[in-house]
DNA sequence: ACCTGAACACCGTTCAAGT
DNA sequence: ACCTGAACACCGTTCAAGT
């Protein structure tokens, strides 16, 4: 393509905003492996070299949409609020971010680099939940921690979103059953 | 290369289980970005195009190694043991096939087409278990599996073989955890 | 500072040709 | 039947050059 070389000539270019919206709907839309950096730039209007002005690498840009989704899963949380639902409000907002972005958490879980801001602080909040639940808080938060996972990317076998919804009522269902055997364990163990 | 072109003059050319155990290897040994038709060909000192008169494409090759680690997971049960400890020793040998070949595993997450066979299987026999102990098989049944899947592929984080030992302890007293909690159900749910 | 084209070392897969 | 080289349409990333 001819396009003008050089600096544009307005200050609106290429933010690295855009390029993170636009990196999460080629995932969403075609999974990891449509997530290139050519097809990227295309989308963008760019070429692909005009990319690395923003991101150091493809890694660095998963690990800032990592960050971007999971971050957002620990906002809005109150502090003050009891353990229990608070538990279950940031697993259910846990599950619901796996599910809305089911490519972007397997691209994750093979790019250990990804996992270091927002899924451990994640899993700190949820251990700190659990100590005043149970004391055996580490077989807990792995069970709760592994339930959202696979039950959130199953979610994205759902042919509509009827279906999907159903999946997310029974998976908090699920969900449900495990606290009330906490809560049971918690009380005696 | 120059190699001679051609069938080859003896009988033992490319197998299919040649294939395998390389492209196992190299998934075990640098995660499913190592595993390339290319490298695959390389490590077995043939051009890639020979590959192709062996297996479909990458997809399949996939699926075959898919079947073949986690078709072995079903091997050698005993079908007259009573459910509960079938029941455990089935996640076990899962959670020890995903332990050992974590690349695999989400390989085979990101491919759907390669979730046919064993993995089905496995989920049926899961199931007809669970139907025996439980009236609320279907979420215990999601419980069980994600569970296997996010600890076995925790397992890969292990520095050396005295943690990945740890780690299966600790995953074992979980599970146990889990199927105290649904003979407790069971009973009187 | 930010964008460009050209280049390098890779991919998966198809095709026509060898034996 | 099974292997080959050449080719096509892709990758991520680096580099030197433009403005």
């Amino acid at each position: 393509m001819n396009r003008p070389r050089g600096r544009p000539a307005r200050g609106q270019g290429l933010t690295a905003e855009a390029i993170l919206d636009a990196a999460l709907a080629l995932l969403d839309e075609g999974g990891e492996a449509a997530l290139s950096m050519r097809a990227l730039a295309t989308r963008l209007g760019v070429t692909p070299m005009s990319l690395y002005h923003h991101v150091a690498d493809r890694a660095a840009l998963l690990a800032a949409l990592s960050e971007r989704i999971y971050g957002g899963v620990l906002d809005g949380a109150p502090d003050d609020a009891p353990a229990e639902p608070a538990l279950r409000a940031l697993l259910l907002r846990y599950y619901d971010a796996v599910g809305r972005h089911p490519a972007l958490t397997l691209a994750i879980f093979a790019e250990p680099a990804a996992f270091a801001g927002a899924t451990l602080r994640i899993t700190a909040q949820l251990e700190a939940l659990l100590a005043g639940l149970t004391p055996q808080f580490a077989p807990w938060r792995d069970i709760l921690v592994d339930h959202a996972h696979g039950s959130g990317l199953a979610l994205s076998a759902a042919r509509d979103a009827a279906q999907a919804k159903d999946l997310r009522r029974r998976h908090e269902e699920a969900l449900d059953l495990l606290l009330g055997q906490l809560r049971a364990t918690g009380k005696h163990g």
